[in-house]
DNA sequence: ACTAATACATGATATTCATCATGTATGATC
DNA sequence: GATCATACATGATGAATATCATGTATTAGT
């Protein structure tokens, strides 16, 4: 590493940044590598000296934006006000109508399976989020932890995929309401 | 229509058709409207006298994969074994394997949204849907059969794209089996 | 200070694809 | 049976875009 390596480090992470912002934004396909490295600031040149391909990048960013969800959880309360409060905010027309800064599991769904590399760091964000709610948030028995929170999972993304389906204000939001109880 | 009227309709129903399965299995982007034509026996240079673009076919097409889905709520028992059926066969490892013929929300998520076109059609999907299901299936409380229902979609809809999503067998069926308690 | 590897910008290249252009074949309507 | 609008096939066209090529600038390690 000739040019410092702070800077290259710093570049890489805005890199990554722009991409998983976009990704999520308007899908893998409709997001061209030009336009990423122009978001960072970049031509489009360096983006090989920074990664192998553009499905190396979609894998690397999915993992950056599962990073992104650890913090928030961590960050929240580890109470069953904390849990409440989390839900409430991923059912949030605000967290609807931004799914650049939002959950990428719903912003990309369809589109994860597609591609193998991101599939693989996909499954590795699912277990390790799992357990890491399982384990924070307080729920029912000790041996439904598991359970319950898979299902509040599927419930709540799958909620939130469907109001941002929608062309409707009022049906989205009954959705997210419905999802919250 | 100097053509058969009749043989012209049945090759827009099969271009819908092939439209429809191929768009679910790996979503609008990428498959070509070439491929399309050929999944019909037809080469691509008559796709414009049937649709006058892409687009204007992923709306039909998502019109015509809500078609089936109405086909097979109506050939369900409107009983609670009949609920427990159809839920059972949403949640099955083959419904996960084939998403060509299957759920048109779930296969194509998180694209729906981005074709404005797309999402009106499938708003109109979505709420018919709704209203069928919460009549057609015994739920508790008749006050709460829409609420019931829109939870069981977006519970049953977000287990199958996570458990498509992922690369872990034992996990993706445990997903699958939570979500259908 | 020199060297050499790294990251940069500009500019190919090659492919894919939606859509259009052109000519031909068909059969409903008269 | 003659007409002609419609659907067909083949083959452009033009845009987008992933990736590569080339030359230049930068600075870490000597």
């Amino acid at each position: 590493m000739r040019y410092p390596a702070a800077e290259t480090a710093e570049k890489h992470r805005r890199i990554l940044d722009a991409a998983s912002r976009l990704f999520r934004r308007r899908g893998f396909g409709d997001v061209s590598v030009a336009e990423i490295m122009q978001a960072t600031g970049l031509t489009h040149g360096p983006f090989y000296n920074h990664f192998p391909s553009k499905q190396a990048l979609m894998a690397e960013a999915i993992g950056h934006a599962s990073a992104q969800t650890f913090g928030r959880i961590a960050n929240a309360a580890p109470s069953e006000a904390g849990k409440a409060a989390y839900l409430e905010a991923y059912l949030s027309t605000a967290h609807r109508d931004d799914p650049g800064d939002g959950c990428l599991m719903a912003a990309l769904a369809s589109e994860i399976g597609r591609e193998p590399a991101v599939k693989a760091v996909m499954t590795t964000h699912l277990k390790a989020l799992i357990d890491k709610m399982a384990e924070h948030f307080p729920w029912g028995p000790k041996r439904e932890a598991r359970g319950e929170t898979i299902r509040a999972l599927a419930s709540t993304v799958g909620a939130l995929i469907l109001a941002r389906a929608v062309d409707d204000e009022e049906l989205s939001q009954e959705i997210l309401r419905e999802a919250a109880r």
